[in-house]
DNA sequence: CGGAATTGTGCATACGCTTGCAATGCTACT
DNA sequence: AGTAGCATTGCAAGCGTATGCACAATTCCG
């Protein structure tokens, strides 16, 4: 069988007897052209499979209807979730979603010049390391930027981030309430200016408190293992902690474990137990843990509204939207 | 600050005092151009920022270099991996991969419409509900399909699968071998060809035994809450079985956990509980869980490696590729 | 009914690149 | 030196759509 082509606009003009010009209109909302030829084109397209090439359009155009995502944090627990929101959420506003993965300092690099070669109308950042060489390439390039969940010093982008301020105070108020004392902070990505947001917040709350404070600061941990590990040595220090603040779940979890079934550490009594993003494990009776839930769906949404907004209205002037997120009290803290 | 317009290939050649085809010739990897005159036009080029626009390339090779990806089972446990691992193997084939999430049968129609129109080189889909639709239009659009994961009677597809039939009749014998006797089946998508390829060789396994059999059979069941729902109903029954095998490590856990903490029921003396997938929880200490791991990994490689590999022969007929998946024993069956 | 105002249509060109073809320059060999 | 053969380059015609401009058709109004 011969590959038959595809028809184009001028295979419809020709069967509707129209212009080419009256197709693309025909297929262009708001177009100036009669309702009758309208018909008559979209009729000639259906019989001839037709529908636009949007990459030629693109080219006349000159921009592609193509959103960016760049997305390192894959080890995230609701990576899942947040890249399916965030294509959906593209698709609805009637953009197409490329994603590129991105580890490396130079495979940021790539992807945005890949990027820039699609000519991509704008880009979604999903990490939680920043990268130098992005703010340059961001403002050369003109094409918008929204960083989601994750701020960097000095880049020219718009930041949706969570308050973290609050969380980190909310923390810090429900701590001091239950009577905690020797606060341990157990991070994953030191860099993460989130995470140290939560921490610098918390640990201003607790110090204004006589006899409350925060007594060891640990980054790099992420992952039940790393967790199961962590609260292992943690518990071999002369002064241990009685409040343990983890930033990630799964790291919560694995702790939880170690003290239950490995060293028979009392939680809540002995020891609270805080995490991070409420997992849906972390709901589950056997572990009932206290966290914190991000409004991911929030968060995806307004980047994408925002960033969206700032293609349409080709501004480029930075945004910077803070989500509230709320402390989940669970079986892990004493109650009241 | 007056936006600048992105230089282009002429503006290269301009500067190189070269023709517009030479700079052109410069950005194709084998075509015929001198080494002197291609440095002269790179050195141009980074002068002037110049990358080829991707968009007007694949107007004129009438190929986008874009690969669909249509995912819909967000759900998965290892969605994220998957999708990471799609992106990046597609990357490297230096093609880019757009991504469209479908939940229902009009969505899969329009987002397969959408790549059409992007003009997309080839689809991935993964997804466990088959689509009727698809098919003529995957003919239709002449672009060639891999199915991950997942297959689909009648078809015009490459589909690339674990070998369930093997799986079954693994997890038949290891039953057999420990003189299990009435096995439940609980399961979560009815239409899956992979579910119901390991059911139906499983069952097959076992009937050869005397006195083995499959005795319920339960679908649309799928996550924590409702494996442990699950359980308690099935602990009801008058005959209740010896084995459960879950075609989702989620709900096997909560099969799992509705055993230890709600029925007493004795893992994996007076029952053993079989999940499906090898999701990290599966392997933590506090869970233990008997499970098949698939090797998604190989899965994924070899979809996109199968359709690069058509996409860049042309060729339209359809391979089927069947990997193996390896039984994981854990404390949740009884060791021999 | 006539003409002004509005709306609809076609023509032609632009978007940035690839590529067949023809022309040129170069090498090597007789 | 002359010429065949090959590597390199330029020319120009696409690829499929959008859109400014000019003109045609319709509507509106007095």
């Amino acid at each position: 069988m011969t590959v038959k082509r595809r028809s184009n606009s001028q295979d419809v003009a020709d069967l509707a007897s129209v212009s080419q010009a009256s197709v693309s209109r025909a297929f262009t909302p708001g177009a100036s052209i009669s309702a009758k030829t309208k018909a008559k084109i979209l009729n000639a397209a259906a019989k001839l499979d037709y529908q636009p090439n949007i990459i030629a359009r693109s080219l006349s155009k000159n921009q592609s209807g193509l959103v960016g995502i760049l997305f390192a944090n894959w080890d995230h627990p609701k990576a899942a979730e947040i890249l399916k929101g965030l294509c959906e959420a593209i698709t609805e506003k009637g953009f197409k979603p490329v994603v590129q993965s991105a580890n490396t300092l130079e495979s940021v690099d790539r992807a945005f010049t890949d990027f820039l070669s699609y000519q991509v109308d704008g880009v979604i950042v999903f990490s939680t390391s920043p990268s130098a060489n992005m703010s340059a390439l961001c403002i050369r390039s003109n094409i918008p930027i929204v960083l989601l969940n994750h701020t960097a010093p000095g880049i020219n982008a718009s930041i949706i981030t969570i308050d973290s301020t609050k969380v980190g105070r909310d923390i810090g108020n429900a701590l001091l309430e239950r009577a905690y004392k020797r606060i341990a902070i157990v991070s994953s990505d030191p860099n993460s200016q989130v995470v140290s947001g939560i921490s610098d917040s918390l640990a201003e709350t607790v110090n204004q408190t006589q006899g409350t404070r925060i007594i060891s600061e640990r980054t790099g941990i992420h992952g039940y293992e790393a967790g199961l590990q962590t609260i292992v040595e943690l518990w071999r220090e002369d002064v241990k902690p009685d409040v343990i603040v983890c930033t990630s779940d799964y790291t919560a979890l694995g702790i939880l474990s170690g003290c239950r079934h490995t060293l028979n550490i009392n939680v809540p009594q002995d020891l609270c137990i805080i995490g991070l993003g409420d997992i849906p494990a972390a709901g589950w009776t056997d572990h009932d843990l206290s966290t914190v839930k991000i409004p991911h769906n929030e968060l995806v949404r307004t980047s994408v509204t925002t960033l969206i907004s700032k293609i349409e209205t080709q501004s480029m002037d930075p945004e910077s939207i803070k989500l509230d997120a709320k402390l989940i009290l669970r079986g892990t803290i004493k109650s009241l």
